[in-house]
DNA sequence: CTAATAAGTTGACTTTGTCAACTTATTTTA
DNA sequence: TAAAATAAGTTGACAAAGTCAACTTATTAG
Protein backbone atom coordinates (compact mmCIF):
# COMPACT_ATOMS: atom_id res chain seq x y z
CA UNK A 1 0.00 0.00 0.00
CA UNK A 2 1.70 3.25 -1.35
CA UNK A 3 1.64 6.62 0.45
CA UNK A 4 -0.91 7.31 -1.90
CA UNK A 5 -3.34 4.62 -1.83
CA UNK A 6 -6.44 5.40 -3.34
CA UNK A 7 -7.74 1.98 -2.95
CA UNK A 8 -11.65 2.03 -2.38
CA UNK A 9 -11.40 0.83 0.85
CA UNK A 10 -8.90 3.45 1.70
CA UNK A 11 -11.54 6.58 -0.17
CA UNK A 12 -13.78 4.98 2.07
CA UNK A 13 -12.36 4.86 4.94
CA UNK A 14 -10.97 8.78 4.90
CA UNK A 15 -14.27 9.75 3.76
CA UNK A 16 -15.84 8.16 7.32
CA UNK A 17 -12.75 9.83 8.92
CA UNK A 18 -14.23 13.00 7.76
CA UNK A 19 -17.80 12.47 8.24
CA UNK A 20 -17.23 11.75 12.34
CA UNK A 21 -14.22 15.15 12.13
CA UNK A 22 -16.96 17.11 10.85
CA UNK A 23 -19.68 15.40 12.91
CA UNK A 24 -18.34 16.96 16.35
CA UNK A 25 -17.53 19.94 14.41
CA UNK A 26 -21.22 20.35 13.34
CA UNK A 27 -22.21 19.25 17.56
CA UNK A 28 -19.81 22.21 18.29
CA UNK A 29 -21.53 24.66 16.39
CA UNK A 30 -24.66 23.45 17.57
CA UNK A 31 -24.55 23.61 20.73
CA UNK A 32 -23.85 26.97 20.68
CA UNK A 33 -27.52 27.53 20.35
CA UNK A 34 -28.29 26.05 23.45
CA UNK A 35 -30.26 28.25 25.68
CA UNK A 36 -30.59 30.88 22.57
CA UNK A 37 -34.42 32.43 22.11
CA UNK A 38 -35.14 29.91 19.64
CA UNK A 39 -34.50 25.88 19.42
CA UNK A 40 -32.41 24.43 16.88
CA UNK A 41 -34.90 22.67 14.90
CA UNK A 42 -36.79 26.45 15.49
CA UNK A 43 -33.82 28.09 14.03
CA UNK A 44 -33.43 26.12 10.84
CA UNK A 45 -36.79 27.09 10.07
CA UNK A 46 -36.39 30.47 10.64
CA UNK A 47 -33.00 30.85 8.76
CA UNK A 48 -34.21 28.78 5.75
CA UNK A 49 -37.52 30.60 5.61
CA UNK A 50 -35.13 34.13 5.72
CA UNK A 51 -34.08 32.88 2.60
CA UNK A 52 -36.88 32.03 0.63
CA UNK A 53 -39.73 34.61 1.25
CA UNK A 54 -43.60 33.41 0.46
CA UNK A 55 -42.05 29.74 0.18
CA UNK A 56 -44.84 26.83 1.51
CA UNK A 57 -44.02 24.31 4.58
CA UNK A 58 -43.76 21.53 1.90
CA UNK A 59 -40.94 23.11 0.34
CA UNK A 60 -39.47 23.72 3.88
CA UNK A 61 -40.11 20.18 4.75
CA UNK A 62 -38.13 18.94 1.61
CA UNK A 63 -35.02 21.11 1.74
CA UNK A 64 -34.35 21.01 5.74
CA UNK A 65 -35.48 17.07 5.49
CA UNK A 66 -38.20 17.68 8.15
CA UNK A 67 -41.11 15.30 8.88
CA UNK A 68 -44.14 17.20 8.21
CA UNK A 69 -45.40 16.67 11.66
CA UNK A 70 -42.70 18.19 13.52
CA UNK A 71 -42.51 20.94 10.98
CA UNK A 72 -46.02 21.65 11.63
CA UNK A 73 -45.09 22.09 15.04
CA UNK A 74 -42.22 23.92 14.32
CA UNK A 75 -44.20 26.64 12.18
CA UNK A 76 -47.07 26.52 15.12
CA UNK A 77 -44.70 27.39 17.56
CA UNK A 78 -42.96 29.79 15.40
CA UNK A 79 -46.34 31.34 14.82
CA UNK A 80 -47.70 31.64 18.10
CA UNK A 81 -44.81 33.48 19.13
CA UNK A 82 -45.25 36.23 16.14
CA UNK A 83 -42.41 35.19 14.53
CA UNK A 84 -43.61 34.04 11.24
CA UNK A 85 -47.15 35.16 9.30
CA UNK A 86 -49.07 32.96 6.83
CA UNK A 87 -51.01 33.93 4.39
CA UNK A 88 -53.09 31.92 1.78
CA UNK A 89 -51.48 30.69 -1.38
CA UNK A 90 -53.96 31.74 -3.95
CA UNK A 91 -53.15 28.73 -5.79
CA UNK A 92 -53.97 25.93 -3.46
CA UNK A 93 -56.23 26.22 -0.55
CA UNK A 94 -54.28 23.86 1.30
CA UNK A 95 -51.28 25.89 1.76
CA UNK A 96 -50.08 28.68 3.06
CA UNK A 97 -47.49 31.12 2.24
CA UNK A 98 -44.90 31.33 5.05
CA UNK A 99 -43.05 34.23 6.01
CA UNK A 100 -40.64 36.59 8.84
CA UNK A 101 -42.59 38.91 10.50
CA UNK A 102 -40.52 42.11 11.54
CA UNK A 103 -40.25 40.80 14.89
CA UNK A 104 -39.05 37.00 13.16
CA UNK A 105 -36.90 39.34 10.60
CA UNK A 106 -35.18 40.40 14.15
CA UNK A 107 -34.24 37.09 15.10
CA UNK A 108 -33.48 36.22 12.16
CA UNK A 109 -30.51 38.59 11.98
CA UNK A 110 -29.21 38.03 15.41
CA UNK A 111 -28.89 34.00 14.69
CA UNK A 112 -27.03 34.55 11.03
CA UNK A 113 -25.12 37.15 12.94
CA UNK A 114 -24.38 34.38 16.00
CA UNK A 115 -23.70 31.65 12.81
CA UNK A 116 -21.39 33.92 11.37
CA UNK A 117 -19.73 34.79 14.74
CA UNK A 118 -19.03 30.83 15.26
CA UNK A 119 -17.68 31.07 12.40
CA UNK A 120 -15.56 33.77 11.70
CA UNK A 121 -13.52 32.11 15.37
CA UNK A 122 -12.84 29.45 13.67
CA UNK A 123 -11.59 31.14 11.01
CA UNK A 124 -9.77 33.46 13.18
CA UNK A 125 -7.82 30.63 14.62
CA UNK A 126 -6.10 29.89 10.82
CA UNK A 127 -3.25 31.64 8.99
CA UNK A 128 -4.65 33.50 5.69
CA UNK A 129 -3.51 30.63 3.41
CA UNK A 130 -5.08 27.56 4.91
CA UNK A 131 -8.22 30.25 5.20
CA UNK A 132 -8.62 30.21 2.19
CA UNK A 133 -7.49 26.63 1.15
CA UNK A 134 -9.97 25.64 3.53
CA UNK A 135 -12.99 27.48 1.63
CA UNK A 136 -11.50 26.29 -1.39
CA UNK A 137 -11.72 22.90 0.04
CA UNK A 138 -15.70 23.21 0.88
CA UNK A 139 -16.60 24.85 -2.57
CA UNK A 140 -15.45 21.80 -4.46
CA UNK A 141 -16.65 19.61 -2.06
CA UNK A 142 -20.23 20.76 -2.67
CA UNK A 143 -19.49 21.53 -6.45
CA UNK A 144 -18.72 17.26 -6.31
CA UNK A 145 -21.87 16.35 -4.81
CA UNK A 146 -23.77 18.26 -6.32
CA UNK A 147 -22.58 16.94 -9.31
CA UNK A 148 -24.20 13.55 -8.89
CA UNK A 149 -26.68 12.43 -10.75
CA UNK A 150 -28.71 10.49 -8.29
CA UNK A 151 -28.76 12.48 -5.21
CA UNK A 152 -29.64 9.54 -2.60
CA UNK A 153 -33.36 10.45 -1.79
CA UNK B 1 -16.60 42.06 -5.68
CA UNK B 2 -14.70 39.55 -8.46
CA UNK B 3 -14.93 36.24 -9.14
CA UNK B 4 -12.50 35.53 -6.46
CA UNK B 5 -13.73 37.80 -3.65
CA UNK B 6 -12.25 36.30 -0.44
CA UNK B 7 -13.36 38.70 2.19
CA UNK B 8 -13.94 37.71 5.39
CA UNK B 9 -17.88 38.02 4.54
CA UNK B 10 -17.63 36.03 1.77
CA UNK B 11 -15.49 32.93 3.33
CA UNK B 12 -18.01 33.18 5.89
CA UNK B 13 -21.02 32.53 4.01
CA UNK B 14 -19.47 29.39 2.15
CA UNK B 15 -18.11 27.87 5.22
CA UNK B 16 -22.00 28.17 6.24
CA UNK B 17 -23.45 27.14 2.70
CA UNK B 18 -20.83 23.87 3.28
CA UNK B 19 -22.08 23.19 6.76
CA UNK B 20 -25.81 23.42 5.37
CA UNK B 21 -25.13 21.02 2.66
CA UNK B 22 -23.29 18.39 4.85
CA UNK B 23 -25.74 18.68 7.58
CA UNK B 24 -28.15 17.59 5.26
CA UNK B 25 -25.44 14.53 3.88
CA UNK B 26 -25.23 13.56 7.62
CA UNK B 27 -28.58 13.65 8.27
CA UNK B 28 -28.90 11.51 5.11
CA UNK B 29 -26.53 8.99 6.24
CA UNK B 30 -27.39 9.37 10.01
CA UNK B 31 -31.22 8.28 9.02
CA UNK B 32 -29.88 5.16 7.74
CA UNK B 33 -29.52 3.94 10.91
CA UNK B 34 -33.71 3.72 11.33
CA UNK B 35 -34.64 0.44 12.79
CA UNK B 36 -31.49 -0.79 13.15
CA UNK B 37 -30.58 -3.33 15.82
CA UNK B 38 -28.95 -0.33 17.98
CA UNK B 39 -29.94 3.70 18.39
CA UNK B 40 -27.92 6.13 16.24
CA UNK B 41 -26.27 7.25 19.80
CA UNK B 42 -25.28 3.74 20.91
CA UNK B 43 -23.79 2.90 17.41
CA UNK B 44 -21.59 5.83 17.71
CA UNK B 45 -20.55 4.76 21.38
CA UNK B 46 -20.02 1.31 19.87
CA UNK B 47 -18.20 2.23 17.23
CA UNK B 48 -15.62 3.90 19.34
CA UNK B 49 -15.45 1.19 21.60
CA UNK B 50 -14.30 -1.04 18.59
CA UNK B 51 -11.56 1.16 17.85
CA UNK B 52 -10.48 1.61 21.42
CA UNK B 53 -10.74 -0.90 22.91
CA UNK B 54 -10.56 -1.10 27.41
CA UNK B 55 -11.03 2.53 27.05
CA UNK B 56 -12.89 3.94 30.08
CA UNK B 57 -16.39 6.31 29.97
CA UNK B 58 -14.64 9.25 30.40
CA UNK B 59 -12.88 9.25 27.26
CA UNK B 60 -15.57 7.86 25.12
CA UNK B 61 -17.89 10.80 26.51
CA UNK B 62 -15.17 13.62 25.49
CA UNK B 63 -14.47 11.96 22.21
CA UNK B 64 -17.80 11.99 21.53
CA UNK B 65 -19.45 15.61 23.03
CA UNK B 66 -21.59 13.14 24.84
CA UNK B 67 -23.53 14.00 28.15
CA UNK B 68 -22.42 11.79 31.10
CA UNK B 69 -25.16 10.86 32.40
CA UNK B 70 -26.60 9.85 28.94
CA UNK B 71 -23.47 8.54 28.32
CA UNK B 72 -23.97 6.37 31.35
CA UNK B 73 -27.38 5.06 30.09
CA UNK B 74 -26.43 4.42 26.54
CA UNK B 75 -23.34 2.60 28.27
CA UNK B 76 -26.14 0.18 30.52
CA UNK B 77 -27.91 -0.38 27.35
CA UNK B 78 -25.13 -2.03 25.74
CA UNK B 79 -24.17 -4.04 28.55
CA UNK B 80 -27.85 -5.30 29.40
CA UNK B 81 -27.57 -6.39 26.23
CA UNK B 82 -24.43 -7.85 26.15
CA UNK B 83 -22.47 -5.87 23.62
CA UNK B 84 -19.87 -4.41 25.66
CA UNK B 85 -18.10 -6.24 29.06
CA UNK B 86 -17.11 -3.86 32.20
CA UNK B 87 -13.57 -4.91 33.89
CA UNK B 88 -12.07 -3.17 37.03
CA UNK B 89 -9.66 -0.52 36.16
CA UNK B 90 -7.24 -1.47 38.33
CA UNK B 91 -5.55 2.11 38.79
CA UNK B 92 -8.88 3.85 39.68
CA UNK B 93 -12.26 1.98 41.39
CA UNK B 94 -14.05 4.61 40.04
CA UNK B 95 -14.09 3.87 36.44
CA UNK B 96 -13.99 0.23 34.33
CA UNK B 97 -12.46 -0.61 31.25
CA UNK B 98 -14.96 -1.22 28.60
CA UNK B 99 -14.59 -3.82 25.74
CA UNK B 100 -16.92 -5.15 22.81
CA UNK B 101 -18.37 -8.24 23.48
CA UNK B 102 -17.60 -10.86 20.87
CA UNK B 103 -21.51 -10.35 19.86
CA UNK B 104 -20.76 -6.88 20.42
CA UNK B 105 -18.06 -7.39 17.74
CA UNK B 106 -20.43 -8.96 15.40
CA UNK B 107 -22.32 -6.18 15.94
CA UNK B 108 -19.83 -3.57 15.18
CA UNK B 109 -18.75 -5.20 11.88
CA UNK B 110 -21.82 -5.00 10.62
CA UNK B 111 -22.26 -0.93 11.75
CA UNK B 112 -19.26 -0.46 9.77
CA UNK B 113 -20.37 -2.42 6.50
CA UNK B 114 -23.79 -0.26 6.44
CA UNK B 115 -21.49 2.73 6.94
CA UNK B 116 -18.90 1.57 4.17
CA UNK B 117 -22.00 1.29 2.16
CA UNK B 118 -23.07 4.06 2.07
CA UNK B 119 -20.15 5.98 1.69
CA UNK B 120 -19.50 3.40 -1.36
CA UNK B 121 -22.77 4.14 -2.74
CA UNK B 122 -22.43 8.16 -2.60
CA UNK B 123 -18.39 7.48 -4.21
CA UNK B 124 -20.18 5.53 -6.63
CA UNK B 125 -21.99 7.85 -8.70
CA UNK B 126 -19.30 9.62 -8.61
CA UNK B 127 -16.20 9.79 -12.01
CA UNK B 128 -13.30 8.79 -10.88
CA UNK B 129 -11.35 11.82 -11.07
CA UNK B 130 -14.14 13.47 -8.75
CA UNK B 131 -14.08 10.60 -6.58
CA UNK B 132 -10.06 11.14 -6.20
CA UNK B 133 -10.53 14.90 -5.70
CA UNK B 134 -13.32 14.75 -3.14
CA UNK B 135 -11.36 12.54 -1.06
CA UNK B 136 -7.79 14.76 -1.21
CA UNK B 137 -10.58 18.16 -0.28
CA UNK B 138 -11.55 16.31 2.70
CA UNK B 139 -8.41 15.40 3.74
CA UNK B 140 -7.28 18.50 3.87
CA UNK B 141 -9.84 20.19 5.65
CA UNK B 142 -9.51 17.97 8.59
CA UNK B 143 -5.82 18.68 8.35
CA UNK B 144 -6.39 22.56 8.21
CA UNK B 145 -8.65 22.40 11.06
CA UNK B 146 -6.64 19.92 13.35
CA UNK B 147 -3.81 22.63 12.90
CA UNK B 148 -5.43 25.17 14.77
CA UNK B 149 -3.88 26.60 17.97
CA UNK B 150 -6.67 26.24 20.15
CA UNK B 151 -9.88 24.19 18.62
CA UNK B 152 -13.19 25.32 20.33
CA UNK B 153 -13.47 23.59 23.45
C1' DC C 1 -6.42 14.74 57.11
C1' DT C 2 -9.50 17.56 54.91
C1' DA C 3 -11.11 19.84 50.89
C1' DA C 4 -11.58 19.86 46.26
C1' DT C 5 -12.17 17.37 42.31
C1' DA C 6 -13.33 13.48 39.15
C1' DA C 7 -16.05 9.10 37.47
C1' DG C 8 -20.12 7.37 37.19
C1' DT C 9 -25.26 6.76 38.33
C1' DT C 10 -29.86 8.21 38.73
C1' DG C 11 -34.24 11.01 38.47
C1' DA C 12 -36.65 14.45 36.33
C1' DC C 13 -37.05 16.95 32.53
C1' DT C 14 -36.92 19.16 27.62
C1' DT C 15 -36.12 18.84 22.91
C1' DT C 16 -36.18 16.46 18.85
C1' DG C 17 -37.88 13.30 15.81
C1' DT C 18 -41.16 9.47 14.10
C1' DC C 19 -45.43 7.33 12.71
C1' DA C 20 -50.05 6.89 11.57
C1' DA C 21 -54.76 8.54 11.47
C1' DC C 22 -57.37 12.18 10.01
C1' DT C 23 -59.31 16.48 7.38
C1' DT C 24 -59.45 19.15 3.55
C1' DA C 25 -58.06 20.25 -1.10
C1' DT C 26 -56.17 19.04 -5.59
C1' DT C 27 -55.18 16.00 -9.37
C1' DT C 28 -55.74 11.89 -12.00
C1' DT C 29 -58.29 8.67 -14.51
C1' DA C 30 -61.77 5.76 -16.02
C1' DT D 1 -67.48 14.58 -14.50
C1' DA D 2 -67.65 11.42 -10.55
C1' DA D 3 -64.82 8.41 -8.10
C1' DA D 4 -60.17 7.27 -6.80
C1' DA D 5 -55.69 8.53 -5.84
C1' DT D 6 -52.69 11.75 -4.14
C1' DA D 7 -50.94 15.88 -1.63
C1' DA D 8 -50.75 19.61 2.31
C1' DG D 9 -51.23 20.15 6.73
C1' DT D 10 -52.79 18.95 11.65
C1' DT D 11 -53.01 16.16 15.59
C1' DG D 12 -52.23 12.35 19.08
C1' DA D 13 -49.33 9.14 20.78
C1' DC D 14 -44.80 7.77 21.12
C1' DA D 15 -39.78 7.01 21.03
C1' DA D 16 -35.22 8.69 20.85
C1' DA D 17 -31.92 12.02 22.05
C1' DG D 18 -30.01 15.16 24.99
C1' DT D 19 -29.69 18.19 29.35
C1' DC D 20 -29.20 19.26 34.20
C1' DA D 21 -28.49 18.65 38.89
C1' DA D 22 -28.16 15.82 42.96
C1' DC D 23 -25.91 12.06 44.68
C1' DT D 24 -22.26 8.20 45.76
C1' DT D 25 -17.83 6.69 45.75
C1' DA D 26 -12.98 7.20 44.70
C1' DT D 27 -8.90 9.99 43.83
C1' DT D 28 -5.95 13.95 44.17
C1' DA D 29 -4.27 18.33 46.04
C1' DG D 30 -3.24 21.34 49.73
Amino acid sequence: MSCYDSSETDQISRIRRFNRYYTALLGLLRSRYLGGPVGYGEARVLFELGRRPGCRAVELGRDLGLDRGYLSRLLASLFKRALISKKPDPTDLRSSLLDLTPKGRTVWEDLNRHSDGLVRSLLAALPVREQAELVRAMDRIVEILESREQPPE
